[in-house]
DNA sequence: CCGATTCATTTGTCTATACATAATTATAAT
DNA sequence: ATTATAATTATGTATAGACAAATGAATCGG
């Protein structure tokens, strides 16, 4: 007898029982009290328990009902979005950017719909090629907004990257993520030494605090780019 | 005073003075007791609600030092990846997929790489064109290794699609997702009915049932698709 | 047979207390 | 001065008991 009646060698152990399938999909598995008696523990360890395993998806929790296994288990995928910068000296290589453009500039429609912008208000548009060992890997369209970003206009960007500003000065309360693929125009092409048309993973980001938009970005990656996430 | 000492209100109150900047990043935030003392509630009720914004990367905590609020906090993205029938219904369009293509096959090497196999053993090959509304929207080609799904064979995969009948059948210990983004070939495009060489973004999922990979599918998606996550 | 009401059951959460664990700080030993 | 040891302190977790909330099941009225 191990004894061990801590809240995660009982999630263990029940997880265990529902990938080996000694509890099948949908089947519905004893209720917490039953599991403390065999557990010899307190309800609430099992309860953090189980809140654990409905977390992760593999059980579908109810009150009066009781906990199943999921029959649909959703999986998550949880990606961890890092500073360009941190991303590419991680894996080792020597991280640079360029400032490409910086300029007060008014939004195109698009932007300005995403954005959720009322007033044609000026915005700072900033553009930064991104590399690892001097092989440019990112090509990064920004717009920002001075409304909630006071003194933007004066900050150094061919110094400190945008993003890395952004992530020590402002926290945001909300934001969304796209991913799609694009096919690079001609000028992008250019950037990265590639074929117009190459097929490139983009992704767009947008960035709010409460009912305001900070920053929207497009990062455009160099063709032949993948996103690797472990699954849980 | 407000009094609503559950740990839902007090997590809200503790982000919000965090994202007011109330407490700066980098700065101590006052000790469980302190605060279960301001709050009027009980230690534990505390702990539950810092633990969450320590799971939300906006604390950083260590045991007899303190919460400090993350000076680089981390954004997470969480992925929820749904069986794409789901996924299609959910957005109100009518599900149908088409098998195109059933068949033993040896892999490519690129593939058994992918999917560490050792010897070259047969495994199963399978093509769907997914639609919603008649739409084709994804074109996934399967690798399925029957020495984890003894049976595999025999299933009618134009009944149920494949994605479907594995979450039901086998739970997969730990798997890799990879995003990126692709031209579409000459016979892709047909599929689509979109020109040849058109980006599309696509998705590569691996999983694996301890050290046995299970499968390995790659999603390619409709030119123009995009995928939205909200952020945490 | 149907709808409204009550009852019972299971999870969700809070409390107070206790001890475990990690890690810094103070103290003692060499 | 340096190293080993002990004290301190904040978080981490376990427990028993209590009540809240959700909701399926039973009951009752018509």
């Amino acid at each position: 007898m191990t004894t061990r009646n801590s809240w995660q060698s009982i999630h263990d152990e029940l997880r265990r029982r529902i990938v080996d399938g000694i509890w099948q999909p949908g089947e519905l598995i004893p209720a917490e009290e039953q599991l403390a008696a065999e557990f010899q523990c307190a309800r609430a360890t099992v309860n953090r328990a189980l809140r654990g395993l409905a977390d992760s998806g593999l059980l579908d929790r109810r009150r009066r009902v009781g906990s199943r296994v999921a029959t649909e288990p959703s999986r998550y995928a949880t990606l961890k979005i890092d500073i360009i910068r941190v991303e590419v000296e991680n894996r080792g290589a020597k991280y640079r950017h360029v400032l490409t453009e910086s300029a007060r500039a008014t939004v195109p429609e698009r932007i300005q719909y995403r954005m959720n912008l009322k007033d044609d208000i000026e915005l700072l548009y900033i553009c930064n090629l991104h590399m690892a060992d001097e092989t440019p890997i990112i090509y990064e369209e920004r717009w920002l907004n001075p409304v909630v970003l006071p003194g933007i206009f004066d900050v150094d960007f061919s110094a400190i990257s945008v993003n890395e500003w952004l992530v020590r000065n402002v926290m945001f309360t909300r934001g969304d993520i796209s991913f799609c693929a694009a096919n690079l125009t001609e000028r992008e092409a250019q950037l990265f030494a590639a074929e117009a048309g190459a097929a490139a993973f983009v992704i767009e980001r947008t960035t709010w605090q409460a009912e305001q938009c900070i920053t929207s970005v497009r990062l455009l990656h160099e063709p032949g780019f993948s996103m690797r996430v472990e699954l849980i």
